[in-house]
DNA sequence: TCGTCAGGAATTTTT
DNA sequence: TTCCTGACGA
């Protein structure tokens, strides 16, 4: 059979010689149908001056540093437009990579759009991985796989890499093969081998056995022929570098290298991209891993203020030599677009160094920063830049607009005594908006962590409104896909064990553990494929008759639909194979609510497979590509994490759930230190600039984590918000005014006394004789919804006759009442319900700084510790 | 083989 | 608290 993705050949028509500009060639290609726009062609005409300098420098490096909302996509497909436009290249010399299958297929779009025609031509834009798969096929023998071979995905990485432990005679529990697939993951994130990894790497898993163990792995990948995602990258670096020819092919056919999201890159992307876009003839590969970079960071301890003005270290890296070298290969146009602001991926082995160092790895590189927004008003661009202002090591950008409006909203704070009222509140306040006129469509709920959504779920769900969930489970990753998927896996692929593994009982035939183990153990012994080792075994005495008449009925099955793979169309052999295994009638079988729907995706899968070729190009596909489709038509709430937020915008955004522990996380703190905290503080600016007019941020007193009650203040970013751009709603609610984001159970019980006194109760007090019955949140407390939209428009209909007081315009409350001295001194000696014991090392107003004798430093409001 | 119970872990996620 | 996993017994 021939190798069904050998589809564009290498040496692809246009030769690897220069372009020739093809504007002359009466009109085959996108190029020149891009070419009828003669003139000024009317795609640059929208453009602003930045923009067009982004687009139009075309040689050499290039660093597009684009803010958010400030028409990064455009400037990417304009350029790539542009470049065909003007004959630079062909279509086929350009490679674009992206880190999403959204971000490619939006680009193709788009490119589609401005060039006026599909963008079949361009082969190499896409993900960094289909581009790397794309490699690895062509390459495939080099790096010891043949061109067919499967990709695995984390679960079948982690069934994988169990075995391997328990073969190791290792306890399986003590070392989890979760465990160990992220620090497999890590490493290929590094681009290591398992002779690279560090030692104390391969020390700190399985009693030291790490690196046999990864060895183990890797080896076991190959006679299975698969590669798992890391490998998707890992394999074609380690094929380039081995491969100078192979190597130099591809730098001569790239004539133009675009990287979407570079902030995003970790270090194996890093170093495919450095090996993409060097210009062979100069060119050390070797140092670009170790030493160098980590020497950089020690000599940045404090991240200082690396990158646009530090032009001393320009000369210490050059890899490429742009002018001066003596014409030693030109530098690479390679251009980068990202936003270090928006880097929220650090935990998953993205390097924010490489985008703060671009410059030094290019030297002589152009650097377009992007800060004009298109998105949002004055007032969320300003709370943004002020708050994203916090973080140091950053190349610096600060947003604004044009279009500033004196009647813009400002991002408004919001308190809430827990998560109930949380949901609660914004379900009425998405309602309003409602009525007022707006889209669901154009609101959505960003949360930190996943578990936060479901409170908004069922409040939504007794509320009726609609709402959608972004995230979650994609659909390849569903049980039903997965089984059905491993069936076509076994016909397409007879040695794919994993897939074998997972289906052979499923559903039930009485296959059991102890059977499974047998054709397991015996297709080790042998070198046989599992589903061989099965029909061996099936002739023979070995299994008891039950079991064995079951296996054979799997393997003649097998073999059946194999034969059928050649000459039955695909689709059709595809609900051959469902029905004639009984996976089908599994689930018809199935009484559990979930049935119908399993069998409803099951038809999707066939119907989705009719697009393509034949079953195997359908398999790739769906290992890398394909996802969930969203119901578009039906106007909804979007509820979502910050992390999938990320290049999306609404006009109204929620962002709920900003105390400390949860926003920023706990644990970014406890791992990240300093960085996790910036990388928090980015997230947090990402969120803000979701949304284009209104934003509101809510905190709450009490939050259930893991089935505990516990009392939280208000995230330290809430402070490290502006005065001027942010208004602070004061609920008056029954627990004591605004001072009631500080408060915990015992405040109410009475227990401190010295919260009475405070101006926020005093103030709350006075609130709250006219402002509300019933509960901040109710539905019926029609004067709630006043709050905290007075002084300044919102822009939802409220009303002009606020009461002076209640909006406290700027920091936050723990400052506002920063003017009452603290019950406690310097030294005294406390008790916190979460953090214990500890002392009073400095006090600022009702914020005290307390040394925990557990927890460590922490500041928290006088409020929730007590003398002891 | 399948159900039940106890124990442990409970950010963020793309490919 | 809840959910998932693995061990154990019918």
């Amino acid at each position: 059979m021939s190798n069904p993705f050998d589809d564009i050949p290498f040496d692809d028509a246009h030769g690897a010689a220069p372009a020739p500009k093809p504007a002359g060639n009466g009109g085959s290609g996108i190029a020149a149908r891009a070419m009828g726009a003669r003139q000024t062609p009317d795609y640059l005409t929208g453009l602003n001056p930045e923009q067009r300098r982004a687009v139009e420098t075309t040689e050499g490096p290039v660093l597009v540093l684009a803010g958010a909302g400030t028409g990064k996509t455009r400037v990417l497909t304009t350029r790539i437009a542009h470049i065909l436009a003007q004959g630079l290249a062909w279509p086929s010399q350009v490679l674009a990579v992206t880190f999403t299958n959204k971000a490619a297929r939006e680009m193709k779009e788009r490119i589609g759009l401005l060039v006026g025609g599909a963008v079949e031509g361009m082969p190499w834009l896409g993900t960094f991985h289909s581009i790397g798969v794309k490699m690895l096929r062509r390459h495939a023998e080099m790096a010891g796989l043949k061109s067919d071979f499967t990709i695995l995905d984390t679960d079948d990485q982690i069934r994988l890499l169990k075995q391997l432990i328990q073969a190791e005679g290792l306890d399986d529990k003590r070392w989890p093969a979760r465990q160990f697939a992220m620090m497999i993951d890590g490493w290929k994130n590094k681009g290591f081998g398992p002779a690279d990894i560090p030692e104390g790497d391969a020390r700190a898993f399985a009693n030291g056995k790490g690196r046999e163990l990864y060895t183990a792995y890797q080896d076991r990948l190959k006679t299975l022929n698969a590669c798992d995602f890391g490998d998707l990258l890992c394999h074609p670096i380690r094929v380039l570098k081995a491969n100078p020819d192979v190597l130099a092919d591809y730098q001569q056919k790239f004539k133009y290298i675009l990287v979407d999201e570079y902030q995003d890159t970790n270090t194996a992307q890093y170093l495919w991209l450095r090996l993409l876009a060097q210009r062979r003839v100069s060119a050390p590969t070797s140092p670009l891993r170790g030493g160098r970079r980590s020497e950089q960071s020690e000599a940045d301890p404090g991240g200082g203020d690396i990158g646009a003005n530090t032009p001393t270290r320009l000369d210490t890296v050059s890899p490429t030599s742009p002018q001066g070298g003596g014409g030693t290969g030109a530098p690479p146009n390679i251009c980068c677009v990202g936003d270090d602001d928006q880097s929220i991926y650090g935990w998953r082995g993205a390097d924010v160094d490489n985008i703060l160092r671009f410059e030094k790895d290019f030297p002589g590189a152009t650097v377009v920063k992007l800060e004009r927004n298109y998105r949002s008003t004055a007032h969320i661009l300003g709370a943004a830049s002020h708050l994203i202002g916090h973080n140091e090591g950053r190349l610096g950008k600060t947003l604004f607009t044009d279009a500033p409006d004196p009647d813009d909203p400002k991002v408004n704070v919001h308190a809430a005594w827990d998560s109930e009222e949380e949901a609660r509140a914004v379900g009425e306040t998405i309602e309003r908006h409602q009525r007022d006129g707006h889209k669901l469509n154009d609101m959505a709920i960003l949360v930190r962590a996943s578990f936060q959504m479901r409170e908004f779920e069922d409040r939504f769900v007794t509320l009726g409104l609609n709402y959608r969930v972004i995230g979650g489970p994609r659909f390849y990753e569903r049980m039903e896909v997965r089984d059905a998927m491993a069936y076509f896996r076994v016909v397409c692929q007879p040695a794919d064990d994993l897939a074998f593994e997972r289906i052979v009982n499923t559903p039930k035939r009485g296959l059991g553990d102890a059977s499974v183990r047998l054709v397991h153990d015996y297709a080790r012994k042998t070198g046989v494929p599992m589903l061989a080792a099965a029909e061996e075994i099936v002739a023979t005495e070995e299994m008891k008759p039950k079991p064995r008449a079951a296996l054979r009925g799997v393997i003649e099955n097998f073999r059946r639909w194999q034969e059928q793979l050649d000459n039955t169309p695909h689709a059709e052999l595809a609900e051959t194979i469902l029905e004639e295994s009984g996976y089908t009638a599994m689930w018809q079988a199935d009484r559990s609510a979930e049935a119908p729907g399993r069998l409803e995706n099951l038809k999707e899968l066939i119907r989705s497979m009719e697009e393509f070729e034949s079953m195997r190009a359908f398999l790739e596909h769906v290992s890398l590509v394909m996802d969930a489709e969203q119901n578009e038509d039906m106007d909804a709430v979007s509820i979502m994490t910050l992390h999938a937020a990320k290049g999306l915008e609404f006009d109204t955004v929620f962002l709920p759930g900003w105390e400390e522990g949860l926003f920023p996380h706990q644990r970014a703190l406890d791992e990240g230190g300093r960085s996790g905290l910036e990388e928090e503080r980015r997230l947090a600016y990402v969120g803000l600039t979701r949304a284009k007019r209104h934003c509101h941020i809510w905190f709450v007193s009490n939050r259930r984590i893991h089935g505990l009650w516990q009392s939280t203040i208000p995230s330290r970013f809430l402070d490290e918000l502006p005065t001027t751009h942010v208004d602070v709603a004061e609920p008056p609610t029954s627990y004591g005014g605004y001072g009631g984001y500080g408060q915990s159970r015992f405040d109410r019980a009475g227990t401190f006394s010295t919260k009475r006194e405070s101006p926020g109760w005093r103030r709350a007090q006075a609130n709250q004789t006219e402002a509300t019955r019933g509960n901040w949140g109710s539905r019926s407390g029609v004067a709630v919804e006043r709050i905290g939209y007075g002084e300044t428009d919102s822009g939802f209909g409220a009303g002009k006759g606020s009461v002076k007081g209640r909006v406290i315009e700027g920091e936050l409350v723990a400052k506002s009442v920063a003017d009452e001295p603290s019950a406690f001194a310097v030294g005294d000696r406390v008790f916190h319900l979460k953090f214990g014991n500890g002392n009073v090392t400095a006090i600022e107003g009702n914020k005290l700084t307390i040394a925990f004798d557990k927890a460590g430093e922490k500041k928290v409001l006088d409020g929730f510790v007590e003398a002891v």
